[in-house]
DNA sequence: AATGAATGAGGGTTCATTCAT
DNA sequence: CATGAATGAACCCTCATTCAT
């Protein structure tokens, strides 16, 4: 069923590369400044394109923010765990610290898009606000379902699952934060600092 | 000893009370938008002032955004809490939960505030950048410095205090963004939410 | 006939010992920086004055200049000398080198005078500027007639007197400007200057 | 050898039109008020161009300042005669008119040009100022040698050189402010005006 | 008479967006 | 498709002038 490569597919190819040039540049924009501190000027740069190109392929500045943070989220749902109870399963603490372990890396691999996750919080774009508030709500809203199954299990202790949850993806982004300041020190390292945050999530810092 | 009243004091008074005017505005305008969202233009309009009268009371928006965290960093510094492990004094965790509160209570309690501390991380001006850096590492460093001085005092279970300070503090900015946005359901119950993230940093959420 | 100090004088010679120390700041102001590049700011730092108490004494930006501009036109016209060919009078030359050393002596002293008069081409206040230009206009005229008196006495060789004059008007702001800029070599050799200047004049340079 | 115009070659034309367009519009805009009088505002209007374009061609209003006193420095440096005095050379006299007109007509058709040039002696851009003050003391510089070569031919009296040159760059201004204010009456009668000017400056003033 | 806080028009500059080539 | 010159609204800031005290 093979079918030659059409004009139209190469250039869908081309077109699509083209596309992903532009949003890494302008990953590497938005990261230092943030939205309002970007400008269509530093991503052409960047990106060594001209300026009408840069409207051929993302209607504006909003567009381009919106379509990053799109990209960024995918990528970054596609490696939230979520940690299966079944017999069989490795046991959940495991599944935790490799899930978790798993966001870190991508994140932290990727710091100007770290940068743009972490501090976005101010966009005159609405949507673009409210779906980054909308992707860490489903985080809060994923991480408080695995509490409320732990507790249900008896694994875990009775708590308030949303705040709870508010508390740890804060934690997570403590910790996010400290790997991409102190990326030096941390480098290979991602596997002990995952198991130091999971412990003090799961143990707390006092001694029994 | 009382003395009447002299114009140095009225003028002073008066210009005190706008510059407070004028940060407030300030505040609200900065909250949305950050650092480059924000206008004088919007700053001015929101203080009912005219465009010449802002920059009597501030050099130019570098500095009142410097001024802004200022105040509000003093104002938190004022209220972290150094437990103190003496004897005589109250118990250590009685210590912390009072002092979480209060922190907390103070920043809920401001909604603006709390959206430029969390959101402006990303500042073109280097300096009120490089403030705003240094004040969160002050904080972790007080949050290292405890959990240093529980470990050596044996109640706290030994970790890497930085990278723990580092958790920690996102977990209380977990906990600061959740109040926030759920400003109606926390109302007047922010002792009980103390309660419960200290709870978590403490114990963790494992069933014992 | 002598009467007693009233009030009023001490008042008006008050005013006028103000208006005198503020147009003596706004020499110095517009010295440097021509009449756009000086601000009322500079002026009354300088005057060490309030905002209010300058436009108690002069009714605008433009209204300094103009007075400033007066002030030196009829200090100057006091020095111009007008060449006396009585019998009894001393020799022309003699009288030509003193009045024009005089000239040269009051300007050179004065330097920020001298800037505000060589360079105030450029006024938005369309009075001042004329003002100016009728002052040079003056003086160009002073000079035409002494060529022409000169011509008639078969002292001076023809030549057409108005541009003649031009030219020896230029050629004495030329003087000016290098004894302004040359200060330290000049200082108290003004005679001397003078001299090769006016012989330049009469003479030339060419060798007979 | 003839090739088609290239696109590149149509851009850059228009490029450099577009450039002198705005150039002749920032010199009589100049011309009038001199650096701190003129706005881009008033350039702009005059260049019938827009805002944003403006700065497409000049980095800032300091720089359209510089751009117009190095074309017209450029343009007059190549005017200006060095006056040869080799064996076979036409008689230095005669040089000396020649290159002389050259200049007086250059910048006496030029009216704008001219009020730059000799009114642009204040202006806050050090970096222009000290260009334009520099280009004079060029000149001065060139008068100035030719005055020491002519002395030491024998063909001109001993003076000071220095003093002597500054004494004619200011005749040769005087002059020039006279044409331009009196354009009409000098109308292509330059050569006369010259010859009168060099006589003055070579002869002097009184009757042999 | 003297003050200086307040005003707002206007200055220089940037930048998201459009459109003819 | 790609280009980059052109646009003009909007930004930050300055400064001559006014006026209540």
């Amino acid at each position: 069923m093979a079918r030659p490569p059409l004009d139209e597919d190469r250039n869908a190819v081309a077109r699509a590369e083209r596309r992903r040039q532009i949003l890494d540049a302008a990953k590497h924009v938005f990261a230092e400044g943030g939205y309002h501190g970007a400008s269509i000027g530093a991503i052409i740069d960047r990106a060594a394109i001209a300026r009408g190109t840069f409207y051929l392929y993302f209607e504006s500045k909003e567009a381009v923010f919106g379509a990053l943070l799109d990209r960024a989220m995918t990528d970054l749902r596609a490696r939230i765990v979520h940690v299966e109870t079944d017999a069989g399963a490795p046991p959940p603490e495991v599944q935790l610290l490799d899930g978790i372990a798993r966001v870190l890396e991508y994140i932290v691999a990727d710091r100007p898009l770290a940068a743009v996750l972490l501090g976005s919080t101010s966009t005159p774009d609405a949507e673009a606000a409210a779906r980054l508030q909308s992707f860490y709500d489903e985080i809060r809203a994923v991480i408080a379902r695995s509490l409320a199954k732990g507790e249900a299990l008896g694994i875990l202790r009775v708590t308030n699952p949303e705040r709870t949850a508010a508390a740890l993806l804060g934690l997570v982004r403590g910790i996010v934060e400290y790997c991409i300041s102190h990326a030096a020190e941390v480098e290979g390292r991602i596997g002990e600092v995952t198991r130091e945050l999971v412990d003090v999530a799961l143990r707390g810092v006092l001694r029994r």
